[in-house]
DNA sequence: TATATCTATCGTATATTTGCGATGAACGAT
DNA sequence: ATCGTTCATCGCAAATATACGATAGATATA
């Protein structure tokens, strides 16, 4: 990347693509879906359901935490992950914005 | 990286993952928007636009291009490019798949 | 206190991404 | 045929991401 231009854009779309970066790993969208499926949402859950170690899991658990798709809360030697669905329904409708209302070809 | 894990995923996962990964730029996201408000659309117009080389600009299309969210058209020596609605909608409807209906923290 | 369990972080190797200048390919116009 | 314009691709350097084993820290239990 040599030098990053990354600070030369808008707040709103460099926030938008931060939120799209966390979910361009289909790790991170599966855990995603196995948030919203499971009761419990600890660690050792949702490693068990990934082909990965846990120290990557770890590592996904911490980028989705980064944008604020998910929140952890400290549950005994345990944590509790869940989504935050605020940021997924605001990029949801930031999408709005991307696509044309007149085709120009 | 050193081994990919990303072929144990599901097709729907990798894909969404893949839309995402090209979204997750400002300015892919940037040009997006560049294309839903000018009337021509070739990378000149958008390599004016943004705070990059024309060789990096058409690196950002390409990959754009390789997941299906812009066109490009052919126009004498010019190319013509324009977003395609169809998976920027698709992705959007994928998000709902992603949100909570009930917190479990 | 010692032990077992659970999760985060460190260190490291490799792959991928980003950026640019230089070059190449395609086209229209002279 | 030559020239200028437009865009893609190549080749390189530097930054980031992915993956894992090893280790550390925190907590419950014996």
């Amino acid at each position: 990347m040599a030098v990053s231009k990354k600070t030369e854009f808008t707040q709103e779309d460099i926030w938008l693509a931060d939120v799209a970066k966390a979910l361009s790993h289909p790790a991170r969208i599966r855990i995603l879906k196995i948030l919203n499926n499971m009761s419990s949402c600890m660690v050792g859950n949702i490693v068990d359901k990934l082909p990965l170690a846990q120290a990557t899991v770890s590592q996904h658990l911490k980028e989705l935490k980064r944008v604020g798709l998910i929140r952890g809360e400290i549950d005994g030697p345990k944590i509790c992950y869940c989504v935050d669905n605020k940021n997924i329904i605001k990029a949801k409708n930031a999408l709005d914005k991307l696509y044309s209302k007149i085709g120009c070809c």
